[in-house]
DNA sequence: CAAGACGATTTGTCAGATAAATGAACCGGC
DNA sequence: GCCGGTTCATTTATCTGACAAATCGTCTTG
């Protein structure tokens, strides 16, 4: 479908403002415990408001990253206290040269609770469940683009975790295959790779219509640790690939683009 | 310690705000979709400037529970995009009818990835994580009030969380555990279960004191799973307990204004 | 009847002023 | 000289009032 993206005015101001302080804030400029420059001085820097500044900061410590005292001046907040799980700050820290760290972390999170979730899926799955799982499947078999195939990859993982059941686990695993979306593309690269994961991606779904808690499982592991593999012994990226990657965002934010998969 | 926190005026307006507003929606008072009073109106309602209402609707913005267009006005997003994994949206949640839903979800994802982390801290952690989880599974057994007991139990888990080296892992575990503050109190009742309790922490340390992560992973999960017997055969609590309790904030999201524990 | 213009409504942004909080400097008494 | 309270200056918090931008519904006109 590829819709032509409308750029509006190019967001609000103070989303734009807050993106501006918040990638600063995860690249480091700003380290935590450190004083930001008061508001004067980013309606300066950023040439707007103080109301437009405000509303921004304002954000940034409903996400976290800040916090503020009157005479004391806003200063940066402590690691351990920011919303990692934020599709913003996510998409902040994806921005960030700490990119590859963040991505082994990811996946690390995702071999945990992913057999997990399957488990549970196999257990707690209703049929309108199962159907959107196997729909998917099936979809990133015949899927004839690299891109449809993608997002026929994060709908099955989604769509797991939405059958398991528990509601924290499907807004964390949509943060987390969201941000993943650059992983697996990544990872489908030749035929052949590509065939064996399809098979692998099959199994589970095959355990989950079977109602074989284990039986997922074993599949999800099997799965992650091809994927694994398949990073681990990845020729770096020649140039102009990654240039192609460049092209979409990894995680959309913001409203206006509702995010690909919608599981109503 | 308990200091004496000093009220000051009782927080932000804005914050109030929020706390008015988001409480509400995560009551289901307006139902995703929905679309929610004006600024105007919000003003007349709680009695305070645009600017304080339109700081707080910023601020639920920002945790995903909102979505605002002009002319539109703001509505309700829907449940899968509020960020549920946020210190302020959990203790709104929290106050809900919901709550015992809520808290067996919370125990559900324990089970998924404590075991994992312990075992994953098994294998990284450094001597000053070590000791950090060693002195508080001490505390845990020195404390003389509930009240102590509980803090070192928090910390315990924590420390655990922190020792597996998963920068998601600490975040998230953090909410969650603050979270449970409440389970453990409630978990923590008898001498004979305490005792009992005790020596499952205890089999949990020294596991990874001894860098063995599969016995950690499953010391972690017959703690959990006797957690989960407790709260299971619990007597229903009497009135002067669930007094007692109700005390303590649960999640200190911000120290004074934690809306009271209503469990109807 | 259909397509485009227009008005009304609601959020977005701005500017300027006052209040509140609090660290730091200052001042007086001992 | 030192200690304690007091004042001051700085920064965020809040309020007020206004205009801009976006867009839905309606109205006009071909």
């Amino acid at each position: 479908m590829a819709i032509a993206k409308k750029k509006r005015t190019g967001k609000s101001r103070h989303f734009a403002a807050a993106e501006e302080i918040g990638s600063r804030i995860l690249r480091g400029d700003f380290a935590p415990g450190e004083l930001l420059p008061n508001e004067a001085e980013w309606c300066k820097r950023l040439r707007m408001s103080r109301s437009a500044v405000r509303e921004a900061i304002k954000m940034l410590k409903a996400k976290g990253l800040l916090n503020s005292r009157p005479k004391i001046g806003t200063r940066v907040e402590p690691r351990e206290r920011w919303n990692l799980l934020d599709r913003d700050v996510l998409s902040w820290y994806m921005a960030t040269p700490e990119r590859a760290r963040f991505l082994k972390s990811v996946q690390e999170m995702r071999r945990i609770f992913e057999p997990e979730a399957a488990a549970l899926a196999a257990i707690h799955r209703d049929s309108a469940e199962m159907a959107a799982i196997s729909v998917a499947c099936r979809d990133m078999g015949t899927a004839t683009t690299l891109e449809n195939r993608i997002e026929a990859d994060v709908r099955f993982h989604l769509g797991i975790l939405s059958a398991a059941g528990n509601e924290f686990l499907v807004p964390f695993g949509f943060l987390i295959e969201s941000a993943l979306a650059n992983v697996f593309d990544y990872v489908t690269r030749s035929v052949g790779t590509l065939r064996h994961a399809q098979s692998l991606h099959e199994n589970i779904e095959k355990a989950i219509r079977h109602r074989r808690p284990a039986a997922a499982r074993r599949a999800v592991r099997l799965l992650l640790a091809d994927t694994d593999d398949v990073i681990e012994h990845l020729p770096p990226p020649t140039a102009f690939e990654r240039a192609k990657r460049r092209r979409k965002p990894a995680v959309s934010s913001q409203p206006s683009a509702v995010p690909p998969i919608v599981d109503r």
